[in-house]
DNA sequence: TAAGAAAAATTACAGATGTAGGAATAAAAG
DNA sequence: CTTTTATTCCTACATCTGTAATTTTTCTTA
């Protein structure tokens, strides 16, 4: 952990649709982003493009198109940035940050049911 | 919340020795920092100037030396990132946060523990 | 095979960030 | 009052990020 490249905030935009939809062309990447933020097409590209030099992705070409598929797993992607997170702000780990959450009332009833009922079947196991 | 300045990772750090510390001079911020950061004074003064411009800090004069105090508190700006990280990681809700913990395994048999008993203590006020 | 279309390659540019150096000024000391 | 010193003010510059436009290359189609 804490070894994975940097992700902006835009790259991860494109890195969601490549993880959910790869092998994907440059063309369906656009596609699919266009759709959900006001970006250019050039934009998309340059960000692809970034995150190929970064190795948090691969292409080949496929005749003329470029298919990009990630070299940096998801899972692995938020387990990094989540113990980032933790570190930073809640000493490295989770119970403080649920603590902190509990003190400042931001969690509901059914949150707290909800959570407890994760833990316990975790224990059940 | 959302709507706090943006906190650089540097600037971050700068922030708290002044939560912890103010009110409190250029001086002091830059003897505390350079014992665990390695910093020239310069880097820290343009931090310090920053935070200013960014309307996170205050100061006044105290004859020639600066006094900073924070205008956003330590605790509101770790909800509000606590907020963007968990919608932009895991839904928005806390929750997904520890089911995903858990699916993976991250948790020791104290921090399940742990994580009950303040839940429960919690339940009981 | 030449023209047009589609894709990729190259270039651009402003703002944020990390990381300071140097100039100006004000206060303290002699 | 002048010199030294401490502090602030202004400037600098490379890299990263957001946001593309322009140019070149390569298919496709007439």
């Amino acid at each position: 952990m804490g070894n994975l490249p940097q992700i902006s905030e835009a790259e991860y935009e494109v890195m969601k649709i490549v993880w959910d939809h790869a092998p994907v062309s440059t063309n369906e990447v656009v596609e699919r982003l266009v759709k959900v933020k006001d970006w250019s097409p050039k934009t998309i590209q340059t960000m692809l493009l970034r995150l190929v030099k970064k190795k948090v992705l691969t292409y080949h070409k496929e005749s003329r198109v470029f298919v990009y598929e990630p070299l940096v797993k998801k899972e692995d992607y938020i387990s990094d940035e989540s113990s980032s997170f933790l570190k930073k702000f809640y000493d490295g780990n989770l119970r403080s940050m649920v603590l902190n959450f509990v003190e400042q009332d931001r969690l509901s009833e059914e949150d707290i049911e909800e959570l407890k009922e994760i833990l316990e079947n975790r224990k059940k196991r």
